[in-house]
DNA sequence: AATTCCCACAACCGCCCACGA
DNA sequence: TTCGTGGGCGGTTGTGGGAAT
């Protein structure tokens, strides 16, 4: 009855992966494909849990991961789906494809938990509220961009560059060619981002937050893309045929560095 | 130069849900 | 229908490296 357990306890590898386990790993994943984890233990001789192999391939092995700085534009999103979202970092990776959930959760934690702290003070000094989440120019007629762009141009950036240069991101790179006949590498869940813009929406309604009336949310998909209306919550899908239409979050950072896409990749940190 | 402190991040832990026997 | 497992996810911890003293 039922199935064998995932992995005995004993014997059991922990801690830090070592180049020749990622090399084993990576090889079987290659001939096999990713999936059935608990049998990539006993077939490779790996002395490691099923999910410890998952885990290693999911956020390190993988290849597309993309290692190194959050650029701003990340950042930007990365803080406004956390508003929306919520601790959903699984989800809110599934928007930025070549991050992975831990990555931005760590990232979060490490860097963007504090710079929102520090803002927040900053903006309690200037006597300046938060941007809402979802804030569209009707809605910030009593918010000053002005004085907000000043603030976030503060130049103490002190984010940290930290350089990725195990060998893990080699071994990505050997599979790359590998990967581009592979359906799909990237998404390795099937997020519902309408529902789970539908929820996020609810939850700031309720919340008392800024409604977006006139607004239709534009949820990018890998296929096609949702406009969700939120006043009527109703949702249309588009295929994409042509290039997608902003989404709402572009839009968000667009307004708020001015419309400039090429200041916006030079934007410096929102929260120094 | 040695020690301590702090930070960033990789990895583990525990819970949950879907699915199969 | 029940129970056990696999896989997914979020929270937390351990550790190594750099900065500060």
């Amino acid at each position: 009855m039922g199935r064998p357990p995932c992995c005995d306890k004993i014997g059991i590898k922990k801690g830090p992966w070592t180049p020749e386990e990622d090399i084993i790993l990576v090889s079987y994943i290659q001939e096999h494909g990713p999936g059935n984890w608990r049998s990539v233990p006993t077939n490779t001789g790996l002395m490691r849990c099923s999910k410890s192999c998952r885990l290693r391939w999911t956020n390190y092995l993988r290849p597309g991961i993309k290692r190194g700085n959050f650029t701003p534009h990340e950042e930007g999103m990365i803080i406004h789906l956390q508003a929306l979202l919520g601790n959903k970092w699984a989800a809110i990776a599934s928007y930025l494809p070549q991050r992975t959930d831990n990555d931005i959760k760590n990232y979060w934690n490490t860097h963007l938990k504090k710079k929102l702290k520090k803002f927040q003070t900053e903006l309690d000094s200037h006597n300046l509220p938060l941007p809402p989440p979802n804030f569209d120019n009707s809605s910030t007629n009593n918010y000053d961009h002005h004085q907000f762009s000043k603030l976030l141009n503060s130049p103490n950036s002190s984010s940290s560059s930290s350089l990725y240069a195990s060998s893990t991101e080699n071994i990505s790179r050997l599979l790359e060619g590998w990967m581009r006949s592979s359906p799909n590498p990237s998404r390795r869940n099937n997020i519902d981002h309408d529902e789970m813009l539908h929820e996020a929406q609810k939850n700031q309604d309720q919340d008392g937050g800024v409604s977006n009336h006139d607004d239709v949310v534009t949820i990018p998909n890998e296929k096609s893309s949702y406009n969700i209306n939120c006043e009527s919550s109703e949702v249309v899908t588009h295929e994409k045929a042509s290039p997608p239409p902003f989404t709402y979050l572009e839009k968000w950072l667009l307004e708020e560095n001015g419309g400039q896409v090429e200041e916006l990749m030079e934007l410096p940190m929102i929260f120094t």
